[in-house]
Parts: C-alpha cells; sequence; structure tokens
DNA sequence: GTAAACCTTGGAGTATGCTCCAAGGTCCAG
DNA sequence: CTGGACCTTGGAGCATACTCCAAGGTTTAC
C-alpha cells in the first residue's frame, strides 16, 4: 500500500511516517515512480513504535528493539541479553509509576480527609 | 542554600535548576547580590521533578502537579479531579508497560526455545 | 488534456529540555 | 588587594520528534 493508505492505517500523517522511514523504521521498498511502499508487516512496526512512545521509549530505543525482535532467530546471545536488560527497564519503570501513583493517592486522600472535616465543623 | 549546592544536592547541573526555575519552579528569592537562594522545600520539588520525569511526565506536567499538590488545600474539588486523572493516565502507563513487557518476554522465550531446539539436533 | 488527488525531495520551523559559552559581578582567604 | 571559587545574564547550539512548506512529478477520472 502506499504512503497516504499507510499513514491512515496506523493513525500518524505521512510526513511522520516519512520521517520514521528516514530514523530505519520499514522496508522501503519503491515502485518504478518512486513512491513507498508499506506492508503488513510495517504495520506491526508502526504498532510497536505507538507502544514504545507511550511507555517513553525513544524511536533510536524502539529501532534497536524492533531489530532484535527480528534479529533474534540469527544472534541468540545477543537478544536474549538486550531483550532481559529492556524487561528490566520495563520492571523499574512501572516501581517509579506505582512510586509517583502511591504519592497522588495519598495527596487525594489527604484532600477528601480535609473535605470531611471541613464539612463536620 | 545557595544554587551550587542546591544543585550537588539534588543531582544536576546549575543550568538545569536555572532552567527548571524558567520553567517556574522553586520559590525563586534572592539575596541582596542577585544570588538565588533555595530550601528544603526546594528539593522536594526538585525530587518530585525527578520522579515525574523518569517516567515520562513534561516538564509543564509536573510543574502543574507540583502546585496541585500545594495548592490542594484551597481548591479541594479541581485538585481531586486532577489527582484522580493523573492517576488514571498512571494506571494506563502501567498496562502499557505490562503489555510491551509481555511482548519482549515472548521474544525472550522463543529466542530460547530455538536455542535449546538448536542444541539437541 | 486538464484538474484533482496522489506522490517525491529538500529545507525551514517548532517545542522540549537541556548544555555550553562569554563577559562580568561577588565573596573570602592569605 | 589579588586569586580563586562562587554567582549573574544573555545567547548560541544540540538532540529528539515532528510539522509545514515549496516546487515538482504521477495517476486517475471526466
Amino acid at each position: 500500500m502506499l504512503i497516504g493508505e499507510f499513514a491512515k492505517r496506523v493513525g500518524v500523517s505521512t510526513d511522520t511516517i516519512r520521517f520514521y522511514g528516514k530514523v530505519g523504521f520499514f522496508s522501503s521498498s519503491r515502485s518504478e515512480n518512486g513512491y513507498r511502499h508499506y506492508t503488513e508487516k510495517d504495520i506491526e512496526t508502526a504498532d510497536l513504535i505507538a507502544s514504545g512512545k507511550s511507555i517513553g521509549f525513544s524511536l533510536r530505543e524502539i529501532l534497536a528493539f524492533s531489530q532484535e525482535m527480528t534479529d533474534g532467530v540469527l544472534d541468540h546471545a545477543r537478544a536474549q541479553e538486550s531483550l532481559q536488560s529492556k524487561i528490566n527497564l520495563i520492571d523499574e519503570r512501572i516501581a517509579s509509576l506505582k512510586r509517583v501513583r502511591k504519592l497522588a493517592q495519598q495527596q487525594l486522600d489527604y484532600c477528601r480527609a480535609v473535605e470531611a472535616q471541613e464539612l463536620s465543623v
């Protein structure tokens, strides 16, 4: 499929798709007139970019990760090491998020307590 | 305390502290010679910035959040609403992280399975 | 054959979050 | 009273991740 349809399907602009291409994502096949072509695999890649971005990874990090997902078959030891370190990083982020969540929850509880007290006075 | 000591205590550069100040963080009191002064409360703010950044919030978001933590006492309804939406957002991020973690774990398991198979052939 | 709707490139511009000067004022020790 | 370690400002520069042109080629439909 061409860039317009592809961009629409993954929900971003064509400029963004071209930018991701420059970074190194997607298959980069072209027709004779120079038009870019995208496949279903590229849709998966775009979904991975969206997931990665939503959890705070940079495009370069996501690119490295997506290449490991593909190359994993060829270079086990390396891919396993990197995947494990990524999992550890994700676990750390989850722990961080839970800490801040607790902070916000405490503040919320405190707000509610003060409010209840004011009503009873 | 002055900016150098403050920056050292929170573990960032003086440039970064001045930048955070421009964004709107910290008490912004000065001595007669124009030197900035920082308090223990500013240390807490700096810690909040570090936490917020580590979980992917922008400085402006963290600023809004930190102001709600302070103003919460004054404007309950608003603060409660905002804190609740922040908690929801954090829950979503945790869910996203867990999804990507699962993906990475599956890939890791797959890598290991292929490796085991190769060894047995 | 021409208009609309695509596609191409290169380059400029924007926002965020720093980082690094340069030029100069302040403070304290010896 | 001078050197060194502080502090100030303004402005430039950089990386990331887009976003928006301008100028032009291609394809399709009438």
